[in-house]
DNA sequence: AGGTTCGTACTACGGCTGTAGATCTACACG
DNA sequence: CGTGTAGATCTACAGCCGTAGTACGAACCT
């Protein structure tokens, strides 16, 4: 079902504005991308026809240009890299990477709390099933 | 200082290694990974000299055989590469992630346990400085 | 009907990865 | 001193990525 998703920062770029808005043509995504990073309108038109082979995204014909739209939602993609770095860097010991987390740069007192919080949410959901 | 990482599977593989046994010839790193990945010794030390060129990586020469040992830490790839997830997939935030695995299957009710007391932990310790 | 315009497909290229065969080199042993 | 051998380097290739120019096809406008 999910499979593994191997994603780079520009097609998650992509992706994250079709989640986002849905189907868009080329030249929706270009202009969205375009200022941060200069890319040229065929660039893009490659890159999803080269999503699109891979079956991560599709499209259909409307008013002679392709819409195209992603086949795997953010959720999908989150789980499955976030499956692979936990497996990879932290030998898949999810509590390791969470200790990691805490202990970063930005992670303020407030986030703490709101993480507190998220744990005693999960612990009566998972008690209920 | 900490640039960034971007590492593949193997690469993070052939890390490991070095990480948790030090300095290590071509045949050392060919034998732990030969098992299951049935890589040719000749294809180890390609990646090895790629991974020096690059600088993730330094040599020394010792009785007619080099060994390799890792430039960067196990903390600098782990930083840089969540870093770079957190950024892609979750928009920068951390606490957003940190959602996502507390509800990740792999989660047990101990495993909440051990998180809760790491807030605590940190708690402390920021409160400190 | 013919040219213009718009959008897609084709082709290409350098860089990186995994993969590994072929070749070189230098020490060790006879 | 010659040769075998172990290990390193060189060369190569397919596949993917970002990048984009060029070519093609169809719609539209006059």
């Amino acid at each position: 079902m999910t499979e593994r998703h191997q994603l780079t920062d520009l097609q998650i770029a992509i992706l994250r504005l079709l989640w986002t808005r849905g189907e868009l043509t080329v030249i929706d995504i270009w202009e969205a991308l375009h200022a941060e990073r200069g890319l040229a309108q065929t660039t893009v038109a490659t890159l999803l026809s080269r999503l699109q082979r891979r079956g991560v995204l599709a499209r259909r014909i409307n008013d002679r240009q392709y819409l195209y739209r992603s086949l795997v939602t953010e959720a999908d993609v989150q789980v499955s890299m976030v499956e692979e770095l936990t497996e990879r860097l932290f030998n898949g010991d999810v509590p390791a990477l969470v200790s990691h987390l805490l202990k970063a740069q930005d992670m303020s007192p407030g986030d703490l709390d709101r993480v507190r919080r998220m744990i005693d949410e999960v612990d009566r959901t998972k008690g209920e099933s």
